[in-house]
RNA sequence: GGGCGGUUAGCUCAGCCCGGCUAGAGCGCUCGCCUCACACGCGAGAGGUCACUGGUUCAAGUCCAGUACCGCCCACCA
């Protein structure tokens, strides 16, 4: 082809043109006629569409595309889908405050509502549809936004493959698993308490919880003994005691031997309750006596589990105390009214002046700093409220299943490998199945309707099931089979299961949705298992174990064969406090000052899995290498045309190409060990090597015109070939920029660099180190006389051993025309130059 | 309380698995150079008790034990 180099190449551009073009052609692509063999397929993760990207998404996922490309050229077929993660939490949230409205199931839908340009103030309460409405419009619009950052970042997904978790396909998918797992047993329900966050009003999975440490204060609390004296337990949440079942103490506790199986009186309130013994009470906490509540955390319901406890709950839902009395309080309902209706921590106020009205608060509340739960995306305490929710078992209470899963674990691939023990740890430590009902709205609804007897009570224990061809459902508004619409609510008729799933529960399939699992079996054999799960080491225990907790089930095989967990980005400001830049770094941002080639240079700088501070010097570093390859590439094209490999015949073209014959080895062997980061670091040595001393030594014979000039042409662009496709994983717009001079077709699409394509042309790799130990000294005796590297020298002895002095003679024309010397001296001996300047005019 | 990772030049990081010449890179800094691809460049240079304490070894940044600090994850809120 005719080439075309530019006069003054630059990077400015670069990604609207190559992007549009790859677009155009279909570059990334997914060819579907590829065998499963032939395949690379990446299970990519969902970002979380609830705003804008952070660079450290930016991170991980050019990364992987690094990987993808390198795949790619390496003449896999890459499966490479993208999905949104839009349904649950985050995005209820965003709708609440983006357009100022809550969700009220109550309402009946309004077909005529529109969304509001400024937010309701105060908020509007909207029906469940029209919620669903406003959260599907603004995550629509969230998606356009984030499919931009990742083209202009260069990732090269297939945009024709992608999927958000709460489309038909993903609520499909997503349902007709949960229906295997219930039909296998895997999935259940049960009335049981939970953790609850009151302002989001729904259930929270272990997997959820955070810790955070609050400021709080123990209470020295008397309760009445029945001979008359009183025994002192200590507590961080008084208001509790209107909840006391018991009190617990350790059955070796001597202290306290004497009160076991006696019963005790509740301060205030007055309440019997009986003093027990269970060997997790320990002695060293506070008094050693410990009141049980239900409940105030989770030991008070391992206790009311095991010592089969009553329950005397007075939280709401809402968080709030219940305004009836309770029953066994009615002997002290005046005391009790001084709480109905406060939030916990209200009501803790209110109880410790009741106690100090009494005299059993023992002494002042001591403050104290300790954890506290909290629902990781909430904002106060988790309650503990006992409700009917789905479960999916994960081995928690199932040590044959524990151990299945923890072999699958062991069988995994991960890179790095330091981090398989998070998974065997989250696993060994699990203590409970796994919650996957929400009471929310945005989400998957659990597919499932309860039979109401012909006297009205509800049967949970068999549930009604859709049949798959009725998926996706929704049983608050569609009947299950055999029952009539206006037969809901009815005696004799059914009632639809209200909650949603929890997002784990829908992107713990994302392999299955991609790959198309549920109507596709020709794409579904062809991509499955994957062969890579790239992710974030803080959603270990969630995605990743969730996803092969239900690939065990579905298909007894592991999702994917390697996982690939990215480091966490480190804010540059955390070690730099003094110097406040006032400005968030976002992708986009980035992108634009720096370019997507240096912000993807960055990302790939970092090694696989290690923590990395977000440094935009080393984004800098990128964009010279970009430009380098520009102008690198402008200068071997400036020669003639297409030159004859075989034309290279001078010992240093030779031995440039064994060199660089062994960087494509080592970049090769370094991406199929998923070392994305030493492939670079390889690849860019070898090129400021090749541009600094290799192009520099053979310039001049370049210039010229013979067989010796052919032989550098041919050289440069044997070599220009292999830098520009060693770097098209890492720096896609510039190599892709420089292809289109002088290639057809995209580099995307050309053959990863092999030794066997260098392999006849390659020589003695000692002649060029030699020549440029010489050039090296040469330039240095420039430098200290402080004169142009062009200025000549007068004198230039070389001593060496025989062999070397051999092949320095073998480059001595390019050598005299680099170090502008008129000819050179050899003696045998130690390796020396001596350099003698010309005197300057 | 348990676990994982980190601590190497002013800064950002390689090197550690498989111990071995005066410990590397880039940035920054210093001194130079308009050399016909590139001044968004080129050349040269200074700069490190490899966190600390012991141990193994002819030899330790590298292996072992422990300590300190940083980050992350987990843990029953008395």
């Amino acid at each position: 082809m005719v080439r075309r180099v530019p006069e003054n190449p630059s990077l400015e551009g670069l990604e609207q043109k190559w992007d549009a073009v790859w677009e155009r052609d279909g570059t990334y692509r997914f060819d579907r006629t590829k065998t499963r063999d032939e395949i690379f397929a990446i299970d990519t993760p969902p970002p979380t569409v609830s705003g804008s990207l952070h660079m450290g998404s930016a991170f991980g996922y050019v990364q992987t595309d690094a990987h993808a490309r390198y795949r790619r050229m390496s003449g896999r077929e890459v499966f490479y889908p993208m999905g949104w993660d839009d349904n649950g939490l985050p995005t209820e949230r965003r709708v609440q405050n983006y357009y100022g409205v809550r969700c009220d199931p109550s309402l009946p839908y309004d077909p005529d509502f529109t969304p509001p340009d400024e937010p309701f103030d105060p908020p509007k309460s909207i029906s469940r549809q029209n919620f669903i409405e406003l959260c599907h419009h603004l995550t629509e619009e969230d998606e356009k936004q984030f499919e931009q950052t990742w083209r202009a970042l260069g990732l090269s997904v297939d945009w024709t493959q992608t999927y958000a978790t709460i489309d038909d396909h993903s609520r499909r998918t997503s349902q007709k698993a949960f229906l295997a797992n219930l039909a296998r047993g895997e999935a259940y329900s049960a009335e049981a308490p939970v953790l609850w966050d009151i302002d989001f009003r729904s259930a929270v999975a272990q997997a959820e919880l955070e810790d955070r440490e609050r400021q709080g204060a123990t209470h020295r609390i008397a309760f009445a003994r029945t001979d008359g004296g009183d025994v002192v337990i200590e507590t961080t949440r008084p208001e509790l005691i209107c909840s006391c079942v018991a009190l617990v103490a350790h059955p070796d506790d001597e202290r306290y031997a004497d009160l076991f199986g006696q019963t005790v009186r509740t301060p205030v309130f007055g309440v019997e309750v009986p003093v027990v013994a269970h060997h997790l009470a320990e002695p060293d906490k506070g008094t050693g006596i410990a009141m049980i509540c239900t409940f105030g955390d989770l030991n008070d319901v391992t206790w009311w589990r095991e010592l089969q406890l009553p329950t005397r709950a007075v939280i709401q839902p809402d968080g709030r105390f219940q305004t009836e009395t309770p029953e066994w309080l009615s002997h002290a309902a005046d005391a009790y009214a001084r709480l109905a209706g406060l939030f916990s921590n209200q009501a803790r106020k209110e109880m410790v002046e009741m106690l100090t009205e009494s005299g059993e608060l023992k002494e002042e509340p001591k403050p104290i700093t300790h954890p506290v739960k909290f629902y990781e995306k909430g904002e106060r305490p988790l309650e503990i409220v006992t409700s009917r929710q789905w479960y999916i078992r994960n081995g928690a209470r199932d040590e044959e299943l524990k151990k299945e899963l923890l072999a699958r674990g062991d069988e995994l691939h991960w890179v790095p490998d330091f981090m398989a023990v998070r998974y065997k740890h989250w696993v060994d430590g699990l203590t409970g199945d796994w919650l996957i009902s929400r009471q929310r709205f945005f989400g998957v609804p659990i597919p499932i309707w309860y039979p109401i007897g012909d006297d009205g009570v509800v049967d949970y224990d068999n549930p009604l099931t859709p049949d798959e061809d009725q998926l996706p459902v929704d049983p608050t508004s569609q009947p299950p089979p055999g029952y009539d619409e206006s037969m809901r609510g009815k005696p004799g008729g059914f009632v639809g299961e209200a909650d949603i799933m929890d997002t784990w529960a829908t992107s713990s399939l994302t392999p299955q949705i991609a790959g198309h699992w549920v109507d596709d079996p020709d794409l579904w054999e062809r991509v499955f298992p994957m062969d890579i799960r790239p992710q974030g080491p803080e959603i270990i225990r969630t995605w990743l174990f969730s996803t092969v907790v239900r690939s065990h089930y579905e298909h007894g095989i592991l999702p994917w064969h390697t996982t690939t967990i990215n480091g966490w980005i480190l804010d540059p400001d955390r070690k730099k406090m003094s110097k406040s830049r006032g400005n968030v770094i976002t992708p986009q941002g980035t992108i634009q000052e720096f370019g997507p080639d240096a912000v993807r240079y960055w990302a790939c700088h970092a090694r696989p899995g290690v923590d990395t501070a977000l440094d935009t010097g080393v984004m800098r570093i990128g964009r010279r290498l970009a430009i380098k390859v520009l102008n690198a590439s402008r200068f071997v094209l400036g020669f003639a045309d297409d030159v004859d490999p075989s034309a290279v015949s001078e010992p240093v073209d030779r031995a440039m190409l064994a060199g660089l014959a062994d960087v494509v080895e080592a970049a090769t062997t370094s991406f199929e060990a998923f070392d994305y980061s030493r492939a670079l670091e390889i690849a860019e040595q070898s090129f400021w090597e090749w541009t600094d001393d290799y192009v520099e030594l053979v310039k001049g014979r370049a210039y010229g015109v013979g067989d010796a000039a052919r032989s550098a042409h041919a050289a440069l662009q044997l070599a220009l070939g292999v830098y520009q496709r060693l770097f098209a994983p890492f720096l896609p717009f510039v190599t892709e920029e420089v292809w289109s001079w002088w290639r057809d077709g995209s580099v995307h699409r050309q053959p990863w660099p092999s030794v066997t394509e260098l392999g006849g042309l390659t020589g003695d790799v000692s002649v060029l180190t030699d020549a440029t130990q010489v050039l090296a000294e040469v330039r240095r005796v420039k430098s200290e006389a402080k004169v142009s590297m062009r200025a000549e020298v007068s004198e230039l002895e070389i001593s060496a051993d025989p062999g070397a002095i051999e092949r320095i003679r073998s480059v001595e024309a390019d050598l005299l025309e680099a170090t502008r010397a008129p000819g050179i001296t050899y003696s045998e001996g130690e390796f020396a130059v001596r350099a003698v300047l010309a005197p300057q005019v």
